[in-house]
DNA sequence: ACAACATATTCCAATTTGGAACATCTTGGT
DNA sequence: ACCAAGATGTTCCAAATTGGAATATGTTGT
């Protein structure tokens, strides 16, 4: 509120270099009119976490009061239903500007992988063949119950007018749970037939009881 | 070195809750026997990165520092091809038990995923097709590109004696790689349609030259 | 001699995370 | 009335994590 605002201040240099994070944010804010970083959290938990993000709440309101401070939100005090007061905030124009700059400009970075289950396969060679079959099992259900979320959040998003694109990534993301889940099965079976095949040895260096 | 080193010492309570990138730095000293930071660092740039960790360099360093400072891994100074010194990192009994440990019974976390293509196809309403599709496109090669890698590293990985989970893994990432590209592709035919079908109106709130 | 590149390590500033802590209001039960 | 539990709403802090610059030294090619 006491920053400059929106008023002009052409591409602001520094707006382009914001961490996604504050993107997503500020995507969440170009969906709905005022919204308190509680509901943006409630936002991201519904959609964004099947492609992007599980976000932490002080995350949200950091970003919130970096977005304010650059111009590309801005809060006031609201009323909710109890009588409390609480923060909302709103997307500025040069803040919807911003974002679509970002979309249009901004280089993609290639996704982010970090999957616990394939790690601990790596490391095979130290784990009985009963847990590794666990951890690959409980991975598929997993995979499988995320894409059942998914679909409930497609078809969520085909029920509001102008979510079409909520909903087409909602699509991909129900398809790629089936394929994590599909995925998960093809270990399980390669799993099976490597401890059938014998082959299942340590690799050089890890002490066995009997050599290879 | 000068730390208490790997006696007994019965499991360290501190120990099962390293991060997850000290057990991935663990593990690639588990395949090896003795490895500087740099070598660390192309073995996860050869494999990991399929399905883990981009490593940053200084991350590394710290992890091995930790890990000989809890015991589950040593160095000594040793001396490269060149006449360099340079600090060999080797995993104890100790290290090689915790890392069992941990696969064993530590809880495996949900995959973290941070896909920017999704994100931004999220946003479709703030773009313009042509840069969806672009996006969309460059990930789909990406895709491809990545699969033909894991590929290799599958192939590598079959070449080695007792890589067999390794090569296990490499096998899940060529299908995972594989999927991803099928997805993209599916995605562009989504959006095609969409375009096709005229729904792709922006949410309300947002802007437009005509009402919907 | 020089550039370029591979090896090897350290340092620093941000970003990001997870969760505890602190409120307030609603609902339901005793 | 009292209490617990849970939803809403926000702030704070300590770590973990990242990216990259900075600093060396050796090799190879020009």
């Amino acid at each position: 509120m006491a920053t400059l605002g929106a008023m002009a201040l052409p591409s602001e240099p520094s707006g382009e270099r914001l961490p996604a994070t504050a993107w997503a944010v500020l995507g969440i804010l170009s969906f709905g009119e005022g919204l308190t970083g509680y509901e943006i959290r409630q936002w991201a938990e519904h959609i964004l976490r099947f492609f992007y993000w599980s976000p932490a709440m002080s995350q949200i309101y950091t970003e919130l009061k970096r977005l304010e401070r650059v111009g590309y939100a801005e809060s006031h005090m609201g009323t909710a239903a109890d009588g409390r007061s609480r923060r909302v905030y709103t997307i500025t124009p040069a803040g919807r500007d911003a974002l679509a700059g970002w979309v249009e400009r901004a280089p993609v970075e290639p996704p982010v992988l970090k999957h616990g289950t394939a790690l601990r396969v790596w490391l095979g060679h130290l784990a009985t063949p009963e847990r590794l079959r666990q951890i690959v099992t409980e991975h598929r259900d997993d995979a499988q119950r995320l894409l059942e979320e998914a679909e409930y959040s497609r078809t969520y998003a085909a029920s509001v007018s102008g979510w079409a694109y909520p909903e087409l990534v909602a699509r991909w993301a129900t398809r790629y749970y089936a394929a994590e889940r599909d995925l998960a099965d093809q270990m399980l079976a390669d799993l099976d037939e490597l401890l059938a095949s014998g082959r299942a040895v340590p690799p050089a260096g890890t002490p066995t009881q009997a050599p290879g």
